[in-house]
DNA sequence: TAATATTTTCAATTAATTTTGAAAATTCAG
DNA sequence: CTGAATTTTCAAAATTAATTGAAAATATTA
């Protein structure tokens, strides 16, 4: 396969993975091009490749910039701001996990934090229904966030070599 | 805080959280309300808690059952079909987790195979940048694929006790 | 400072997704 | 079988999300 179809492949099906994962299509396809590319690109040559608006491009760049998945660049001599994509895989899903953490698993804790007593008899059964099910978040999530944290923190070859001692000693 | 009031505060958060990892509002909804049910509940008491129309409610009970977290129970004696939800949270995690590989990682590991040799000089920098990209991704996905099957495939107990294990020593 | 290049914003448009509701299909009791 | 109850489907409507493009703001150069 030639490298440009190759390219455009990648950045079509980053695009299609990243509306499942809760990211536009567009801000996925900024990514994926980012990521293939060995060069940093400015605004223009990302409209450009991508057949998108300015005020998208500059929406979606200043997204990934937020989850820290891309950077600006100075190149002197450049008057036009340029931008870079972190290429180690395994940083940006140590960020993507952390920012989905924040996003999600943070305020389902505060939520069932908030509902864990409810008045009324603890024997009837509607009441145990609702606790026992809050009581089950809280378990899971609180597993969850500490698991989380560990990952996010471990080095690659720490984490996935533990774990995989883990799973076959 | 009463019964109803935190009822309905978990239905509508559950709801919100939803939309986020990729599950329409109703559907998220229609399980939030299942979950904290003391007995099964038929499409005309979904409808009429949630304020939602019987299509929607149809096709959304649907489609937990197809995520395998709701199932239908028959009442002996009732024309109906009533469904429950599955209460223990584990399963539920692990179910959600199994879905989502399904879904998300197992393309995409198809996908980096497929674009893993392009055509052209291996010292050429663009050939580089997307040959070490895809190859990046090819790594982290092949280990968070056997990472997510042996979590999927644990004991609550056993898989969190040896995490913290590791963790702490 | 003025002139120009570049970035950012945001109201209006377009596209995608969700929801409705009524009709069709199915199931079940007699 | 027949008829009523129940479930399912799906085209149309409503809602929500993404995108455009031009104007405003900001930065840069001379």
């Amino acid at each position: 396969m030639k490298l440009a179809d190759a390219k455009l492949q990648f950045i079509a099906s980053w695009g299609a993975f990243g509306t499942q994962w809760g990211i536009n299509r567009t801000m996925a396809q900024i990514h994926a091009l980012l990521l293939v590319s060995a060069e940093p690109l400015n605004q223009d040559e990302i409209m450009e490749q991508l057949n998108i608006s300015r005020g998208n491009t500059n929406m979606n760049i200043r997204g990934l910039i937020d989850w820290a998945l891309v950077e600006r660049v100075i190149i002197s001599g450049e008057r036009k701001e340029y931008f870079i994509a972190e290429k180690d895989i395994w940083k940006v899903t140590k960020r993507i996990m952390l920012e989905r953490k924040k996003r999600e698993l943070d305020p389902m804790i505060k939520l069932v934090v908030q509902l864990c007593d409810v008045e009324g008899d603890k024997n009837d059964k509607d009441v145990k229904a609702f606790s026992d099910t809050i009581q089950g978040i809280r378990k899971v999530s609180a597993h969850a966030d500490k698991t989380l944290d560990v990952m996010i923190r471990a080095d690659e070859n720490w984490f996935l070599g533990s774990l995989m001692k883990l799973v076959h000693g």
